[in-house]
DNA sequence: ACCTGAACACCGTTCAAGT
DNA sequence: ACCTGAACACCGTTCAAGT
């Protein structure tokens, strides 16, 4: 898949003015890709859309960015340069809980990125010092290096598994809903008198909820990492 | 959304030999929709290959499960109810390792169900003793009841990212493909050692990798149940 | 040599028109 | 009253035909 970009440095938008025209602004088309990502997810984004929304053609970004999955990780990649690199003090478990309160806050503004993540397995390249950080933390208290990485994708399930069933702070629990009337029926008929009582409890702030479980999960990586289990 | 089935106990397939057709046989179509999922995952399911699939029509569906969402919830909620509930035994912490388990068990042969559950956030009624079951667990750790339930929230984002980051035991970790490639130089431009010393490494199974990933995530929570932390 | 309009083969969803 | 063929408004992707 060639992606040269003849002009690198061209202006934001079509080509305007006099001069030869900018054939194709992969900067411009990236960056557009990214707002109707944030926008709509990754259903919101479509190539039609964007070709119309960057000034350019359909065609033509097929030719520079190649299908859609090219498009989705070119802007995965871009995102993830931006990701700053944080020096992380304290005990390696303090470390490793930022860790993961760190990869949360990064996706977390950015639900598109998991459906991404989901479908090519790309991590983008920016975010590979987390990896890094974790490891030399689980090395730290003990575990083999192999052990190590598999404890960083341990980690990386939990905050992956909170962002998916993270809800909006805004929608509330409503005992009103069709579904919830529906699981309380389900629960009531097979005597699941905890879920009964539980269901319409109040959740908090997902963050809230992320954070505390994170905490647990992290405490018990990092036991197994020293070998106590 | 009425869904009434008019002749519920009717035959498999579409109407044929003499008398009355059966006018939409409710349970074929979600049969023949639960194929198409376990074959090409939630994208693999389409109106039109259903209703011709099911020998049936694509506005007789809307009419009768609705939208495509409708049609998801009800495979959802017939597949939920062949969840045999099995009974636990062992200490509690034994027994939230059994429903870790068992939660994964359930939804690894079925990679679709983890797409449904993303859209709609519905847990298949049939699978609710789950919670139940973890939450008498986790009171019985002396975790406050809403604790409880919350602990069972993050050990379901566990089990949740590590479906969806699971690979498929044929395909092997290949240093030449393009993105192992792309990491691997993105690794050592940064000087992460760590990663690009492991990123080939073999990774084992990823049944084993989930479960030595759960024991570090029980134990983590059933320590902060008995409030431990 | 480079670019793209127009086509292809699909989608999910709806509703006027049939019986 | 019940059902559905046919249409609507989209998709992702490709390539013959233009300049």
């Amino acid at each position: 898949m060639p992606t040269r970009s003849p002009t690198t440095g061209s202006t934001n938008g079509p080509a305007r003015g006099p001069g030869r025209p900018v054939s194709f602004n992969r900067n411009h088309v990236l960056d557009v890709a990214g707002t109707m990502l944030m926008n709509g997810g990754i259903e919101g984004l479509t190539m039609r859309r964007l070709a119309s929304g960057a000034g350019t053609t359909l065609a033509a970004i097929y030719r520079h960015l190649g299908d859609k999955e090219g498009v989705l990780s070119a802007v995965l990649d871009r995102f993830s340069e931006d990701i700053p690199r944080t020096p992380l003090t304290g005990t390696p478990q303090d470390r490793m809980l930022a860790i993961g309160q760190g990869i949360y806050a990064v996706l977390v503004t950015r639900a598109w990125i998991v459906d991404i993540l989901r479908r090519g397995g790309s991590t983008g390249t920016g975010a590979l010092w987390f990896a890094e950080e974790y490891i030399a933390a689980a090395e730290e208290l003990g575990a083999h290096p192999i052990d190590a990485l598999n404890s960083y994708r341990a980690l990386w399930n939990y905050v992956l598994g909170a962002l998916l069933t993270r809800v909006e702070p805004e929608q509330t629990l409503e005992l009103d809903t069709p579904l919830a009337r529906k699981i309380l029926a389900a629960a009531e008929r097979d005597g699941l008198t905890r879920v009964t009582t539980y269901v319409g409890a109040p959740r908090g702030t997902s963050e809230r909820l992320f954070r505390r479980g994170l905490i647990a999960v992290v405490a018990g990586l990092a036991a197994q990492c020293r070998g106590k289990q």
